[in-house]
DNA sequence: AATGAATGAGGGTTCATTCAT
DNA sequence: GATGAATGAACCCTCATTCAT
C-alpha cells in the first residue's frame, strides 16, 4: 500500500468515525454532512470522493460496527466448549446484549438501522462485513443434532424478538432492566426454538 | 358544540387527515408543512395554531391510527366466544395483522413509528387514543385463568415480536409472506405465554 | 389593489429591474441569484414566490423589455403619415436600431436571448408583452397594397438579418459602424421584400 | 514528429474529440472538465496542459470543425464549373445547409457560437483552421466580373442571414422546414448582391 | 509530461417560523 | 381566529483549479 492509498484509508476513516460520533450523539437526520466534514478536518467536496451522500456512509457504518460486534461474540463463543444449538445462540444473545449494555450509543445506532433487509444484504451476503456472518451462520446450523423447519424464518423471529426488546429495556429499563428481561428473553428463545424443531 | 368549535374541529380534522396522507404516501421526512396546509386548504400560519410541529402532529395521529386499529379488533373479539387468554391474543394478532395486509401504508407508518414508549404513553395510559385500551388489556389478563409472572413483559415482548416481524413479512414478503410467517408466529406467542406461566 | 397586492408588485419590479440591470452588466451566467436579490434587497426565499428560476425571469424580462422597443418603434410610426409597407418597415427597423444604439446593454440583452422562437411564443402570441403585437403586424401587412408569397418568412428573414447585423455592428463597428451598415441593410430589406411580393 | 509529439497529438485529439462529443450531446454548459477528462481516459490535470479552461477548447472546436465544413463545401465547388460570383457563393451556401441538416448536433454547436467575430479571428485570419480561408474568399471576389460596393459588409450580411435563417428552420421547422426556405432565401441573397452591385 | 486527491467557495433550493394585516 | 408574504439560515452538491507525487 503506497503513501497515497495510505493517506486515502485515513480520510475515509477519520470520515467514518466523526460520522459515526456525530450520528449516535445527535442523531442522523440532525447531522449534516457539513458537520462531518468541519469535524473531521476535511474539505467538503472530500466527502464526495468517499461516499456517495449521507446514507451510503450510514450503511457502511452500520455494516462495519454490526459486524464488529458479532464477530466478538462469535470470539467469544469459540473460547467456550458449548455444545448444542440453543445454548450457543443464548451464549451469543447474551455477549451482545452484554456489549451494547456497555456501548449505548453503539446500541441506539445499530437498532434502529438495523433491519432484516440490511442484516441480510450488508452482512450475511455482502464482502463488506469485516467477517464472513454467512459461513458462521450456515456452520452453526449444519454441525447441530436436532433439525428446524425453517431456519431463515427462526434466525429472523429471534433477530426481531432481541432486537426490538433490548432496545428498550437497555436504553430506558422500560418495562424492565435489560437484566430482568434476559430470563424471560432467553426462555422465550429456548421456547421459540423449540417450536420450529422439525420433528 | 358552537359553530366555531365545529369549524375548529373541521379545521383540525383537514390537517390530520391531510398529513396522514401525505405522510403514508411520501413519507414523514419528505413532507413539509407547506405541503400539508396547501393540500388541506389552510393557511401556513394556521397550522401552528393547532400543532407545535410535524411531530406534534405525527404523534397525535399514531394515538389516532392505533387504537382504531386496536378497537376494530377487540370489537370482532366480542363477536366471538374465545374463552382462553392464548387464543384471545391470537385472535388479536391475526386480526391486526390481517387489517394491516390489507393497507400497507398504514402498516409502514405505524410501525415506524410505534414504539413500546409510544404505546405504553399514547394509548395505554393516555386519553387522547379514542378507546379505554388500559380496561380491555387489564381485564382480559384479570379474568384469565392462567396466571403469568409478569404479564407486562409478556405483552411487550409479543408486541414487539409482532410488529417487528410483520412489518418485513407484509411489506417485503422478507424472509417469507406473512401468511408463511403466521404459524411459526401463532406458536411461537403461545410458548412464549407459556414459559412465562406462573406455577 | 389593497396594500399587500401593492407591496407584491413592487417587490417583483425590484427583482426584475436588479436581475435586468446585472444580466447587462456581468452577463446571465455570471449572475447568481444570490446576487439579484441582495442587490434588490429581498430574501433569498422571496425571489422563489416569483419566479421558478433564473430562466425564467429571463424569458419574462426579454418579454417586457423587447415589447417595450417594440411599442416605442410603433408610437414613433403612428405620429408619421408613412404609406407604403416598405417604408414602414424601414422606419421600424431604423428606429429600433437607433433605440438599441443608445442602449448597448439592452440591445445586448436582447439580441442574445431573442431567437425566432421566443419571438413568436413571447411576444407575438402572448399576453405577457404589454403590446398587442399580433395585431399590430397582421394589420400592417392586410393594409398593405402589395401582397407577399409568405409573410411569415419575410418578417422572420428580415427579423433575423437585423438582429444578427445590427448586434456585431452597433457593440463593435464591425465590420462597418451601424451607420454604414444602414443604407446597406435598408437596401438588403427593399431588395428581400420585393423578391417576396406575390406576382 | 517523435513518439513523445505523436503521443502528446494523441491526448490533445482525444480531449477535442472528446470535449466535441460532450458539448454537442449535453450542452457547453452542463460539460464539466471532469466529465471531458474522465472520457477521454486521461487525467485532470493533463487537460490544463493542453487548454487553459473549457473556452479555449471550445474556440478551438469551433475553428476546427467550421472550418471542415467550408473545406468540404470548397471542395465541391471545384468540381463543378460554375462560373459567376452568385452562384458560386449560392452553391456554397447549399452545400453548407445540406451538411449541417445531416449533422444537427454539429449545427447546433456551430451556430451558437460562430459569430461574426469568432468568425474573422478564427476563421478568415487565423491559421488555426485547416484551411487557407481567406484566399479562397479574396480570389472568389477578384476573379469576379462583377465588382460589389463593399464585398466584407456584403459577406457579413449573407453569413449572417443564412446562419440565424437556417438554425430555426432546420432544427426547429419553424417558421418553415429548411427546404421550404431554400428558394426564399436565394432569391434573398441574390437581390441582397444585386443590391450591393458597384454601378 | 502526467497524475488524481484534495480543495472550498459558491451555486441553487427548501422550509419552519413569524407577524402585520 | 385566520391569513400568506416574507424571511434567511441551512441544506446538499458541483467543479475549476492546484500541487505533491
Amino acid at each position: 500500500m503506497g503513501k497515497v492509498d495510505n493517506n486515502k484509508k485515513q480520510k475515509e476513516d477519520a470520515l467514518l468515525n466523526t460520522a459515526f460520533d456525530l450520528f449516535t450523539r445527535q442523531g442522523i437526520q440532525k447531522t449534516s454532512i457539513s458537520d462531518i466534514v468541519s469535524q473531521a478536518g476535511v474539505a467538503k467536496g472530500t466527502f464526495y470522493l468517499y461516499f456517495k451522500d449521507k446514507y451510503d456512509i450510514r450503511n457502511k457504518l452500520i455494516a462495519k460496527k454490526a459486524s464488529q460486534v458479532f464477530r466478538l461474540a462469535d470470539d467469544a463463543l469459540q473460547q467456550t466448549g458449548i455444545d448444542s444449538l440453543d445454548e450457543k445462540i443464548i451464549f451469543l444473545i447474551d455477549n451482545i446484549i452484554d456489549q451494547l449494555s456497555e456501548n449505548k450509543s453503539l446500541l441506539n445506532f445499530i437498532s434502529k438501522n438495523l433491519s432484516w433487509g440490511v442484516f441480510k444484504n450488508e452482512l450475511l451476503y455482502s464482502s463488506a462485513a469485516d467477517i464472513d456472518f454467512y459461513n458462521i451462520y450456515s456452520s452453526i446450523f449444519e454441525r447441530s443434532e436436532k433439525k428446524y423447519k425453517n431456519p431463515e424464518v427462526l434466525v429472523f423471529m429471534i433477530i426481531e424478538l432481541v432486537n426490538s426488546t433490548c432496545f428498550s429495556c437497555i436504553l430506558y429499563s422500560d418495562p424492565v432492566p435489560v437484566n430482568e428481561l434476559k430470563p424471560y428473553l432467553f426462555d422465550a428463545v429456548r421456547q421459540l426454538m423449540k417450536s420450529m424443531e422439525s420433528t
